[in-house]
Parts: structure tokens; sequence; C-alpha cells
DNA sequence: TCCTGCGGTTAATGTTCGTTAACCTCGCTC
DNA sequence: GAGCGAGGTTAACGAACATTAACCGCAGGA
């Protein structure tokens, strides 16, 4: 509950992941927590596990952080942030260049993929564990979140205007959840490859839009694209 | 831990919905665990909460279940069983009726639609919370999701030939994640009308297996090395 | 009318867990 | 070479929580 943030090393969110190769005694931490979170829930893990996973015991962690809400907290207004700003970079490229809305957005679809599964865990916690976060925090994420979205919605309305708003952020939420289906998928080894799962779910997503937009009658052997 | 299952009114697993309008108390508690396990997790809901949402309080529920790890087994393989059971029925009657296979597929994708639309909390369970069980139970869901998969995968490679057995599973999956993505649209009012985003889903569901199956040319050349 | 068992209650118990306290030990800097 | 702060350690504390114990009222059959 402290919000005084007693021993934080840094003043507020740069993540500065690392000068070269290794990683700092606090990004350890961070990423051993967003995994072990991932695979047990916030409330599965203890400190004790945390603090095991990179070589230290319990206690320590907390010259790190102010306590375990703050690795959370820290963890995904992380995530959100990272995914937001590659959206907006991407987007604002996609502009720049002078291309069309289907390039823009195959690269938010790209960016997205490779989010998805190169962070697994941290996918996983981002739709899972945000309730346990401070209200401030909470917010935050959630209005990043939204903003992400938003981006979204915008494309793709772009590229099938035949989709109402509604129905493209629905579209957009559905497609999210078939992106981020791969750390559901048992074990990483599981994937064929990297590059092939990318190319796959890079068609899948592409093809939910364009069906999704196209609102003919019951057939089902209709749905012939091209 | 206790394997005895001390005070179980039921043997086994015949959940025996209700006669008639009302619920029992067991499935009103299950209802309510339900919820609540969506919402904030199994290890974020404390026993007297439960016991609160249903009227009781505490302790109160060791009358109906063994523990709250029962609760959470019982939901978990319950669900399992009725999509499995589902999912199977579907496709026995297209078979009966010698249907075609993408009218097999769209029944298994409308089943499933039905589903979570009508189950949110219990979708959100499903694959989220499954690695709290009992080893026997976890097998046991874990054999029923397994089949329930590859149920779909042997459908959707009839439909769709041009899918190896890799792809069409991790097609098959992300299919299960777009579909299951309606329980993190924030409210339910979100949602325009059930018929409209059922029917959107079901386009979408359809429109990605479709694009799967288009290995052209066009690539999106989604993976770029940074 | 008695008694039995179902479905409750509150109080107690034991454990787990986050957090804090107190203490220690290096590596640097003056 | 004294001092000091960063980053550890173990022990202690207190709250939360699942589970159990002990007790109770009442519906309904004998």
């Amino acid at each position: 509950m402290s919000t005084e943030t007693p021993t934080e090393p840094h003043g507020a969110a740069s993540p500065a992941p690392s000068p070269s190769g290794a990683l700092s005694r606090r990004d350890q931490i961070l990423r051993e927590a967003a995994r072990l979170f991932a695979e047990r829930g916030f409330h599965g893990v203890g400190v004790d596990e945390i603090g095991a996973a990179v070589g230290i015991s319990g206690p320590g962690l907390y010259r790190h952080f102010a306590g375990k809400d703050a690795m959370l907290a820290e963890l995904l207004v992380g995530i959100s942030e990272r995914l937001h700003e590659g959206g907006r970079m991407r987007l604002a490229e996609a502009v720049a260049a002078d291309a069309p809305a289907t390039e823009a957005l195959d690269a938010l679809i790209a960016g997205h993929i490779d989010f998805a599964l190169n962070d697994r865990a941290l996918i996983t916690l981002h739709d899972r564990e945000l309730d346990r976060l401070r209200d401030a925090d909470r917010k935050r994420v959630r209005r990043l979140q939204r903003e992400y979205v938003e981006l979204w919605v915008s494309v793709v309305r772009e590229v099938h205007p035949e989709l109402d708003e509604a129905e493209a952020r629905t579209a957009v939420h559905a497609v999210f959840g078939l992106l981020n289906s791969t750390p559901r998928l048992s074990r990483p080894a599981a994937l064929p490859d990297q590059a092939v799962t990318a190319a796959l779910l890079h068609r899948l997503a592409r093809g939910a839009f364009a069906a999704g937009a196209v609102r003919n009658g019951t057939a089902p052997d209709g749905i012939r694209p091209d």
C-alpha cells in the first residue's frame, strides 16, 4: 500500500534494458517475475520463489522494488507502453511513407505478432492480472490499451469501411485474442518455426478482418476471397 | 489435499443443472465461484467471499464441497466435458446428415460461439486456472481439451487440405483465442447485440481459416530483422 | 413426540506469505 | 584505512486465509 516508494533506485519508469549483454539484477527480477506470474498467477507466486529464481532469497527483492505489487505494476505499465508506442510508431512510419492503409494494417499485425512471439509471458499477464494494480496504474494501463485499440480500429475501418465502429472494435479485440493465442500453445517447441508461425498468424489475422467486413447472406461456401 | 471427498452429496460429476427454474444451493455456489474466480483469479478469492455471494458465510461451503479446490475442479472438468461433448455431438450430427465438411465446421464454430457468449466466466477459467488442479483432474481436463482440438483439426483439414497438421492445430488454437475474446471485451453491454456479435465472430473465424489455407506469394513480409 | 441429519453458525487452528528489522560484508571513495 | 552505501542475509511479525471443531435449529418421518 505504501505510496512512498521507499527504496526505488530509479526515479520512474525508464526501463534502460541493459548497457550490453547482461541484464541488471533489477531486470533479471522483472524477467523472472513475469515468467512466474504468467505461469501461476500473481497470487500463486511467492516472493521467495521470485528471489530464488534470480539467486537471491526472499526479502532481498525489497532492495530493488517497493513490493510485489510494484513488480507487477512495472511489468504491466511497461508492456502497455511498449505495445502502444510500437503501434504508434509503425503507424506514423506508414503515414510518412504514404503507404496504403492495408500496409499500415500489415505493419500493426506484424508488430503485434513479433511482440506476442517474443514476450509470451508479458502478453499473458497483460490481460490476466490487470485488476491487481493500484487504481492509478490500472487507469494508466487501461488508457494505453484503449488507445492502442483505437489505433487499430481506425486503420481497420480505413481498410474495411463496411465495418461500423462497434464491429471494428469487436473484430480488433478478437484478432488480439487470435494473435495472443500462442502463449497458450502448450510448449514453445510445439510451434513449427517462429517465422512460419508468424506468417500463418499474419494470414489468419488478415483473413479474419477481410471476412468480417463481408456481410453477405448465410452461405458458408461463398467466402472465397480474391 | 485430502483425497477422501468428505462430504460430497453427489457421487461424481452429474451436473443436474436444475429441476426447474431455481438453482440448487450447490449450483448457486458453482455459478458465483466461477464468476469470482474469473474476475480475480482462484487465489484472489477467499471462501468467505464465495459464501457471501450466495448468502451463507465462509465455512458453510464445506457442507457442499470438499474444499475450494473441489469447486474449481468441478467447474473446469464440467466445462471441458460440455465443450467436448457439444463438439462431438454436432460433428456426429453433421456426419449423419451427410453434410459437407464446411457445414460441420460451421456447426463447430457456432457451438463454440454459443458457449463463449453464454459462459464467459467459464471460458475465462478454462485456460487460466488449469494448473491449480490436482494431477488427476488436470490430466482429465487436458485430455478433453486435446480431443476437442483434434475434432476441430480434423474438420479444418477436411475443409482446407492445404494446411498441414501443425498449421491446422495452430490455426485452431488461434481461432479459439479469437472466439474466446469476448469475455475480455470490457462490458457485456459493450457488445452490439448477441446475435450480431455471434454472426461477426462466425465470419471472422471462417475468414481466418480460409486465409490461413491460402499460402500465396503476396507475402506479408511480417518478419523484418530488427 | 422424539430424534436424526441436513445445512447453517461462530470460534479456533495452523500455515502461508508479504513485509519489516537488524545485522553483515564487500567495493569505493576521501 | 576509515567510512559508507549498495545489496545481501536470517529472524520476527502480523495479516489473510483454508480448513476444522463445536454447536444449533428445524423439517419430517417413526
